[in-house]
DNA sequence: ATGAAAGCGCTAACAG
DNA sequence: CTGTTAGCGCTTTCAT
């Protein structure tokens, strides 16, 4: 079925049809009427595929995501959706699952369908592969760290700040061996914490332990043996820091399997402030990441871009912050003795 | 740049740079050189709406998702997901948020982008919507439990039978008052859920009390708040099973915040098992739903009918296993013991 | 092996 | 207010 039946059964010319499709105004109510009716018995959808040929709007942005199993790479999604959907714009939502390869592809996918922006959550391409991306004119924006330097808008938290915060937090809980716990991926964001915790360590002369710093794969499981990795240590740590709370909710696992009490003999913090950090025993102290925020103002960015080609969004970029939320995984002894 | 601009440069017509395109090996491989070179270095990519216009594939399929907050879901969405990406297909994720209307509205956008097939989770349409889709000649499978009854293939379990097992479960344990929390969404599912619920109390000969009987948003949240509701009964439940463990964990938390043990004055059963049954404290008892694979079979069913259109996959049902997985959160033998 | 030309379904001047 | 018609960019016969 398609527009010219239509305008057949109608009695009426194709022009007539595509008008009452797209300038309803300009038609005659009784022509009007008529062909609606059509429209609706013949259960009629326009070809989208044509209507694109000539059109140059989707209403549609795409959504890149690290991970679909992570909870917080879906806050910050929610984020995103709830923008869009309120500018009655379509969001398509692809799963990366750290795979810079599937990254591409659904990328690649993503412009050939001609959506009208992208919002890439922590992406893996480089500089040079975001910049082509820019050149093509189609507008993007980052929400999360980025790898390389690309003329790209990005909103993002000072990641290296709040590690040094966070590690700051467990010297002054009286805590001198500190491991730190960082994700494999993405790999900047994770090395920027590793940055902020050797600053902390610095800045207090705690000697640095390179067995203390361990890395893994960034989920629970990824936390969990790693957790069982730091107490295989001849010295053990008696606090972690570790990148994400997928992984510190792993680590505090750990602890519990092998019976050392958090926070009491092993101290930990996390990173993001998912909603599960609140909810696990002991609740988690951790970073208290805005990602929600995140995707609202990263995807308002993107539209200020899809409204405004012309204008000069250039590399701007949003640095939101971050705060440390205190919780129960990180107390020292004497301050449980105080508190309680 | 376009196909003509090609051709124009190469020398060619625009047939032979199509040609080299579609079918590479009907072309000379000199002129497939000269052609290549020229369309890698102007970076050309065929118009996919032209492209569309001919073809009738688009090698990709729509996934409707009801909350993208909800762990559950993701798990099988990362179903779906896995067994399109192995096919080279493309999955465009959309967020419901448990919203009618906006499952309409992204269920219009798919079929106008004309996605080779959708699957929805937990659908809130009912038979005639769903039968109008079919009708429309796309391939859609549902999984998880269905509104009304349209010719549509389905993956799903048996939760009424789950629901009566877990009641029975309680019961086992000696409970008598045991509560029947259940969410909002979807209904019909909860609805089944209630009904074996019932169904154990019956063949028990255990009473059943309304007031028992709580319905919340099906978040933590709102298991929080109907746990508290639970404990200003005058007279509460000995246990509770929610019909999602999100719901559960809501309601850990609000007995950890009125001091009441779980399980020792409060047993605790869920639905779902999704990661978080296994990390919360105490770790949680739950009806195992096979997530993910749930995802992967309805994915395979939906290939079967994009792949082989005649095929009479009519309305075909896989019903899967669900298995009682018993955890800490239910109360163990010995509270038997001290009971009688 | 290559080119010319006829569509695919729709939109938007341009005429009337 | 409505019809005619020229594209949009691409694929695919049908010739050559």
């Amino acid at each position: 079925m398609n527009i010219r039946n239509i305008a057949e059964k109608a009695g009426v010319s194709v022009a007539t049809v595509s008008r009452v499709l797209n300038h309803p105004e300009s038609v005659a109510p009784a022509t009007k009427k008529k062909i609606e009716e059509i429209i609706e018995q013949e259960e009629y959808t326009p070809n989208w595929f044509a209507r694109g040929l000539n059109f140059n709007k989707t209403g549609t942005i795409g959504l890149m995501i690290p991970h679909i199993l992570n909870p917080g790479h879906m806050e910050i999604a929610k984020g995103v959706e709830d923008v869009a959907h309120q500018k009655d714009y379509t969001t398509f939502m692809c799963n990366v699952e750290n795979d810079v390869h599937k990254e591409k592809k659904y990328l690649d996918n993503l412009i050939k369908r001609r959506v009208d922006g992208i919002v890439l959550i922590s992406s893996l391409l480089n500089g040079d592969e975001l910049q082509n991306i820019v050149e093509q004119n189609i507008p993007i924006v980052l929400v999360g760290e980025n790898k390389g330097n690309a003329n790209v808008p990005i909103v993002r938290i000072d990641c290296h700040l709040a590690a040094c915060k966070a590690t700051k937090h467990l010297l002054e809980n009286g805590y001198r061996n500190i491991g730190m716990l960082y994700g494999d991926t993405p790999e900047i964001e994770n090395m920027r914490k590793v940055s902020g915790y050797r600053e902390a360590l610095r800045e207090e002369k705690v000697p640095l332990k390179n067995e203390y710093i361990i890395l893994a794969e960034n989920t629970i499981e990824g936390g969990y043996l790693a957790g069982k990795r730091y107490l295989e240590l001849k010295d053990p740590p008696q606090a972690i820091f570790a990148s994400s709370d997928l992984l510190a909710i792993g680590v505090i696992d750990a602890m519990k399997d092998n019976d050392v009490r958090v926070p009491e003999e092993m101290a930990i913090v996390g990173f993001d402030n998912i909603r599960m950090a609140n909810i696990v025993e002991p609740k988690l102290t951790t970073i208290e990441k805005p990602l929600h925020k995140m995707g609202v103002l990263g995807t308002r960015l993107l539209f200020d871009m899809i409204e405004d080609k012309d204008s000069e969004v250039g590399n701007k970029e949003i640095l939101l912050q971050s705060k440390l939320k205190i919780r129960k995984s990180s107390g020292h002894k004497e301050r449980i003795g105080e508190m309680f």
